[in-house]
RNA sequence: CGGGAUGUGGCUCAAUUUGGUAGAGCAUUAGGUUUGGGACCUAGUGGUUGCAGGUUCAAAUCCUGUCAUCCCGACCA
């Protein structure tokens, strides 16, 4: 049965959305305006966004630290792109009680300022480079318009700053980066995400480029969803962050960072959530399956439920047994919300036909297999198709959702009907990205490096184009 | 910052027009009966009606002020 308390997708987006997150308990509002108390069954998914991607971080060579939280002024003001970029939305700490503070403080809103003034000081000669920093923390951003996960002033994210005695291995750490986002993307949240980099307008604040990935909703709105910068020697000049290279001589380091933050998880909502609540990749899902017993104090049932659910958690797979007082109805729906990636039902009814049930939660199928069928190995053996076919489902649309343009009339019939990812060829002039934004803030999303060409001309002056773009509407 | 709306148990709302003991559903607690798609019965807990002041025998209701939230616009990595 549909959950009454969560509004069609159809009907309302903006809502079905933070109803699927307080359906799933994965947030809640709390007095602090944009700040939202993150419930155990949302922190649980970060803890598993986190897991992968640090393990996967330290095999490159990465290592964590920690720097402060807030920032003094004398510091930002520093390099002046960065500040101009952030202004707007800063915090700022100014007093002590009823005295003023020795320095006027930002709240972190980013962390290239101290990792910059850190590496100053440890910086000497080309051997203690490259320094790969990693770390993993909280940030606070001044937004007007907040919404949980989407949105908020303060968010969780891992932010890597690295730095390098060449250009060239900087960009390449700037690529490899952004090629681990996509990889995580497509192979952990089955997200089929695109990638490439932003024009110079939409770059980052003080960056020579920034590489973004950008995913599509299922309504058609896109969403950035990870960036890699290359500064090249911008912030090292600005900070006078230098190391003695082979020919003995003073050079600016390369300076590289790249994030990625709990926005995922709105990401994860908008492309896999439907109409019952949310629904988790297996490999990110905290749990992957549930078990329920049906009718009470049935030993034989219990015993099946408890060996298998043993058997499942040996094998690394994160199964539980759900023994609350409810109704299975009631269980079912609840793991539904929960986006469970598989829910088994095990009754009396199943023991007199040697029978069990499982049932998928992407495609809400039901599938009766006989006892002795229920192993682990069909287990996840079904775990992975469900990845594969979350991916293949999410792409499907994305790839309906995909379209050409060739001139202005065409960008506004298809933002007026149906929006998505937009592509169309661009002269390179900002003046045609603020024309462009003029239908329905329609931005640029990033430039596309297959070599593939749709035109000639630009899609908004006709002049001779540079760059391949995908466009859309953005969160 | 401009335009509009709303503030009543944890949540959704009623009672405000016409001032008269603050109510319902959901959630929650206890006990019992249930259990193959959000069960039922019984008994409870929980609110100085956003805040401050005023009018009145009497204010959720009328008046003044104030604060907060939401929507539209503007703004926005």
């Amino acid at each position: 049965m549909k959950n009454e308390s969560i509004t069609s997708r159809d009907t309302d987006f903006a809502k079905w959305y933070t109803d699927v997150v307080r359906a799933a308990k994965l947030a809640d509002y709390t007095s602090v305006k944009g700040c939202i108390a993150i419930e155990p069954n949302g922190y649980a998914i970060w803890e598993r966004i986190q897991s992968i991607l640090d393990k996967k971080f330290k095999e490159m060579g990465h290592v964590n630290v920690q720097m402060p939280m807030l920032i003094p002024e004398h510091l930002f003001n520093q390099e002046k792109e960065l500040i101009e970029g952030f202004a707007p939305e800063l915090v700022w700490a100014t007093e002590v009680g009823d005295r003023k503070l020795e320095d006027r403080y930002a709240i972190r809103s980013t962390s290239e300022t101290v990792f910059c003034d850190y590496y100053k000081k440890h910086l000497t000669s080309y051997r203690d480079l490259p320094k790969l920093y990693n770390q993993w923390c909280n940030v606070f951003r001044y937004e007007k318009e907040t919404r949980p996960f989407l949105r908020s002033r303060e968010f969780l994210w891992q932010e890597g700053h690295t730095v390098h005695a060449t250009a060239e291995e900087a960009e390449w750490e700037t690529k490899r980066m952004m090629d681990v986002y996509m990889w995580f993307n497509h192979e952990i949240l089955a997200i089929p995400s695109i990638s490439g980099k932003k024009t110079e307008k939409e770059k980052f604040a003080g960056a020579e480029y920034t590489i973004t990935c950008e995913d599509l909703m299922y309504n058609g709105v896109c969403l950035q969803d990870g960036t890699s910068h290359y500064f090249g020697q911008k912030f090292s000049k600005a900070y006078d962050v230098k190391f003695t290279n082979k020919d003995n001589k003073d050079e600016y380091a390369y300076y590289t960072t790249w994030g990625k933050t709990t926005r995922m998880i709105a990401a994860i909502i908008m492309v896999h959530a439907d109409d019952y609540g949310l629904v988790l990749p297996p490999r990110i899902a905290p749990k992957q399956v549930v078990i329920i017993p049906i009718g009470k104090d049935n030993t034989e049932v219990n015993n099946l439920c408890c060996e298998f659910n043993k058997k499942l958690n040996d094998n690394n797979v994160v199964s539980y047994i759900d023994n609350s007082e409810k109704n299975p109805g009631f269980k079912f729906a609840e793991a539904e919300v929960n986006g469970i990636p598989i829910r088994i039902e095990i009754g009396a009814r199943d023991l007199v036909n040697g029978t069990v049930t499982v049932a998928r939660r992407d495609t809400r199928e039901k599938i009766n297999i006989k006892k002795d069928e229920l192993t682990v190995e069909y287990i996840t053996n079904l775990l992975e198709t469900i990845q594969k076919d979350m991916y293949n489902k999410a792409l499907e649309r994305q790839n309906k959702l995909t379209f050409e343009a060739h001139n202005l009339t065409d960008m506004e019939k298809i933002l007026n009907t149906q929006p998505g990812f937009i592509h169309a060829m661009w002269c390179g002039d900002e003046s045609c990205e603020l024309k462009i934004k003029e239908i329905k803030g329609c931005k640029s999303r990033c430039i596309v490096e297959d070599g593939k060409k749709i035109d000639d001309k630009c899609v908004c002056c006709g002049k001779e184009a540079k760059y391949h773009v995908v466009w859309g509407i953005q969160y």
